[in-house]
DNA sequence: CTCCGACAATTGCAGCAGCATTACCCGATC
DNA sequence: GATCGGGTAATGCTGCTGCAATTGTCGGAG
């Protein structure tokens, strides 16, 4: 197992190559989000442990840098103090796990064998579909940059019908994506909002349409 | 998004459901281990949320518990108080992440779309036939992938001949995969949707063909 | 080989289930 | 109290689907 570690202080790296070797990890370490490029180019590692204040910039512009190259290897980013919002910022642009200075080291351990145990992330940070981008996970869509303003249930319904772009999804599968038990409906409610949200689409020029499956449910293609 | 939260805090969990629910999840709660079971057998969910501490037994448990099913559906372990092994062991589990209390609802959010980022899961099965694909459970069939649109009757009768492709099969068997004991027919409905359904097959060009033995039944084969 | 009966294929038609759309109103939120 | 989201219900429409009449096909008996 090789592990690529970038990360500005020397003792911690030492610490870490240590420990980490008694597990048979074999470390990689660099100081420089520029050498950290070339490295990952010449090397396949298993996972990248990246710190975010280095010599040379911040470490997260790496995250998006090596995922463009079209690497999924893991990432976890190591942020200062135990700040969540830190942590967060790492998680959202991409990295797998994220873990507060100072830790255990077998904590890490442990992140990283979670993480790699896991298949290959393909990042489904976006779903692009006609001249939408949508954003499930931050509910928010935009048509050619320029944001769409959908309700919530709008937005829940077209990312189900989003993430099966030109697959039918059963009625029951979006009902169940858009209501839980407590919230059952009794009358065309989803129809309601299909209604809506074909409406919305047409107006904002999405470039995509929603197409009725008679009996079975509904199906989302561009047009 | 579908979420099950296992947790026994009944205010935490409230404060979950109102918090998630903002950003369009779904959360259904139960406070005890033998229901989580029940639940995952019966719905399919995004990710789960998993406390340690539950009244009917330790919350690890569950995690080999659902393993074994096969289902591969993400866990998040929720830790009493800020304890790395507590975290460690969870991870070392099976789960997928882990996080302790209390925690920032934005570092939970960002840690479910981490952990949500991982391709789709279950591979879906599908009968493949002639340049046909069939997809029964989301009662779709596609040409080369493009889309064929055949009516809920008709998917019914030809994934009832795909299944046993090349080999017979009864009348009264795709009368049983057709209509269900109310509703009876007495007429050659049945042919009909053959007819009907041969005439799409050919349009389509799906590269099959259906088979008449007389008195006995159907049969689909590749041409 | 021919004829005949039984079974199968096809197609128009009518009824109706399911869908689309809109207006309305309640409740939550600010 | 103004506004927005969203559930409900009424209305009109579409096309699936069961039915039946007609035509076509198979296979055995003579």
């Amino acid at each position: 197992m090789r592990i690529l570690l970038i990360e500005d202080e020397r003792e911690l790296a030492a610490a870490l190559s240590v420990a980490l070797g008694k597990h048979g990890i074999v470390i990689d370490h660099t100081m420089r989000l520029e050498d950290a490029v070339e490295l990952t180019c010449q090397n396949v590692y298993d996972a990248i442990l990246l710190d975010r204040r280095l010599p040379d910039g911040e470490g997260l512009t790496f995250i998006p840098q090596l995922r463009r190259t079209g690497s999924d290897t893991p990432i976890i980013v190591l942020t200062a103090r135990n700040e969540p919002m830190e942590r967060v910022e790492g998680l959202d642009l991409g990295a797998d796990d994220s873990l507060g200075k100072p830790f255990l080291v077998e904590e890490l351990m442990a992140r990283l064998r979670a993480v790699l145990r896991r298949p290959a992330t393909v990042a489904e940070l976006q779903i692009i579909v006609g001249r939408m981008v949508i954003d499930p996970l931050h509910l928010s869509v935009t048509v050619e940059a320029t944001p769409l303003n959908l309700s919530r249930r709008e937005l829940l319904v077209l990312a189900a019908l989003a993430r099966r772009k030109d697959k039918t999804v059963l009625r029951s599968t979006l009902e169940a994506a858009v209501y839980n038990y407590e919230e059952e409906i009794q009358s065309n409610a989803l129809d309601a909002h299909i209604s809506r949200l074909r409406k919305r689409l047409v107006e904002a020029g999405a470039g995509v349409a929603i197409h009725n499956i008679r009996g079975v449910g509904y199906l989302l293609r561009e047009e």
